[in-house]
RNA sequence: GGGGCCGUAGCUCAGUGGUAGAGCAUCUGCCUUUUAAGCAGAGGGUCGUUGGUUCGAUCCCAACCGGCCUCACCA
């Protein structure tokens, strides 16, 4: 089948599907058109939205003439006059149009509907009930829908409280036409304003300190930098196949190597794993590596910089997550794994053998494969019982070496390295070391990642010989950080799934 | 991948082994300060898809598609 024959069935299925709804708009659009109008214009002069003019109005101040645009989204039509909200990006505000103000563009507005994009130049004023209005003078239509929108009404009664009736609140359909649910959910709109101003106070933060904000590949012919099955593409011209990146981690240490002494990077990674509520297929992730610096100093910018992105996002330290109170104010406590094990189980597994990891987490019900190493038994007893109880922001420290084939040998402690990891609400929010910046140490390391790899373990991370050496030219003392940006809005946004932070959470395809 | 729940009008939902109903939205009429506007009337559905059982399926059964939750896996 061609192109052209492609078009023509779709066409004939998009004429088919209409329901009666799109067709009355679709005629009511030929109606307009014939009138002289262009349902489709190409620009509208604003000068005001909807809350400034509500915030600034006052009852004894002059007349004032402003001129807004948005959305219909709500419309009581009384023969010869209406009233109607439309949105825009900060708000509402209801309209009210009256036939001897407006003349023939009040047939015009007959032909209008919920949804429908509209301009209007209008007078300020108080209506009867008191809600701050504006009386049209001029009404122009900016852009015709043709298929409806859900219809949310709300109702605010006497204590203020927002009642909202026939909510939009089928998930699939809110995630799939993200569009409709921005238009008739601001909440939504809110998380995602609020998910801007996360970026955008990181980043703040980082710049002030000086440190350079970078780009790296993403198409990279090796994966590095996390544990964790890649998205595999293919090259045409160089017939390659190519791995999305799961980490930034291997590029910056290269530009650390280079002699940047503080860079990061905002992006997507991508893993291919399963989907829930807290893990996307794709999702955003910060990491800055500071020369000089260890994962000590790193826990105090961490504080210091959630704190100060808490502060910017909701206006306080305290953040309500769920049934929690949430609080950022540092310090915040710093308590190495096998104590916070310890702590929360009772069992010491300093020292423990391969065989009695596995035997202690049975006896806790913790699953266990024999491709794991100790590094993964561990691991595996502290996401499963003692994770979910960390609530308030805690370092969780010194991990074990098999865990952590990228971070530098503990200064003081044997078969532990400087690593950290920030637990936030029963999640990892962050993860930091020391880097490692020993080149035979790290080609050990990652022999040690091969012979897990061998026993089948699908996460186990491969050599990047040339990041090897890279490092073999000398790396400083370094301290890396990764914080995932999509989990910290989740705490801050009180959000407790990833898909309502990420605009188009990964679906699978329709039909 | 396992288990559970779900898919009925544009939206939110009810319902029945004899091809369906409500509210809002839509349409017609009335209405020039309404606000979940109101009043009177009307139209609108291949009941997710495909099979099976049955005289007959939207309903019972199976598979599939999609979603949510959960466990497993996983940052």
């Amino acid at each position: 089948m061609n192109e052209h024959q492609d078009n023509i069935s779709d066409r004939e299925s998009f004429e088919q599907e209409q329901n009666e709804l799109t067709k009355r708009r679709i005629a009511e659009l030929e109606e307009l058109k014939k009138l002289g109008l262009n349902p489709y214009t190409y620009s509208f002069d604003v000068d005001s939205c909807s809350t400034d003019i509500l915030q600034t109005f006052k009852d004894d101040a002059p007349q004032r003439e402003v001129s807004v645009a948005g959305r219909i989204v709500s419309l009581r039509r009384m023969g010869k006059a209406s009233f109607c909200h439309i949105r825009d990006s900060k708000g509402k505000i209801q309209l009210y149009l009256k036939r001897d103000d407006i003349g023939p563009a009040y047939d015009h507005f007959k032909l209008m509907d919920l949804g429908d994009i509209i301009g209007v130049r209008g007078i300020v004023f108080r209506t009867k009930t008191g809600e701050v209005s504006i009386h049209a003078k001029s009404l122009d239509l900016l852009a015709k829908s043709i298929r409806p929108l859900p219809v949310v009404k709300e109702k605010v009664d006497e204590q203020g409280n927002k009642m909202v009736y026939d909510p939009f609140s089928d998930k699939e359909l809110r995630y799939r036409q993200r569009y409709v649910d921005l238009v008739v959910n601001p909440d939504v709109r809110e998380v995602f304003v609020k998910r801007a101003k996360v970026v955008g106070s990181v980043r703040r933060f980082l710049d002030e300190r000086g440190y350079l904000e970078v780009e790296t590949p993403v198409l990279q012919p090796i994966y590095g930098g996390a544990a964790a099955r890649p998205f595999i593409t293919h090259h045409n011209a160089l017939d390659f196949d190519f791995y999305l990146r799961i980490s930034d981690e291997l590029y910056l240490k290269r530009l650390i190597v280079g002699g940047f002494e503080g860079v990061y990077e905002i992006s997507k990674d991508f893993r291919n794993e399963g989907m829930d509520k807290s893990h996307n297929p794709e999702f955003t992730m910060l990491e800055l590596y500071v020369s000089y610096k260890d994962y000590n100093w790193m826990m105090d910018l961490v504080e210091k910089m959630i704190h100060s992105v808490a502060l910017t996002v909701t206006g306080g330290a305290r953040v309500k997550v769920g049934e929690n109170g949430i609080d950022f104010t540092p310090p915040w406590k710093r308590i190495t794994m096998l104590d916070s094990i310890r702590e929360i189980t009772g069992e010491d597994l300093a020292g423990k053998s391969e065989d009695e990891l596995a035997a202690i987490a049975k006896k806790h019900r913790v699953e266990v494969e024999r491709s794991m190493g100790a590094g993964k038994i561990i691991d595996a007893i502290f996401s499963g019982l003692v994770e979910p109880m960390l609530i308030q922001p805690t370092f969780i420290t010194d991990y074990p070496i098999e865990m952590s084939p990228l971070a530098k040998r503990h200064r003081s402690k044997p078969g532990l390295v400087e690593r950290f990891e920030l637990m936030c609400n029963g999640h990892e929010l962050a993860n930091a070391f020391s880097e490692l910046n020993d080149p035979l140490d790290q080609r050990s390391r990652f022999e040690d990642q091969a012979k897990l790899k061998a026993r089948g373990d699908e996460e186990a991370m491969v050599i990047d010989e040339d990041f090897l050496r890279a490092l073999e030219y000398g790396m400083p003392p370094t301290a890396g950080l990764g914080i995932g940006i999509d989990r910290l809005t989740m705490v801050l946004t009180d959000r407790e799934s990833i898909r309502d932070v990420i605009f188009f959470p990964q679906m699978k395809p329709e039909k």
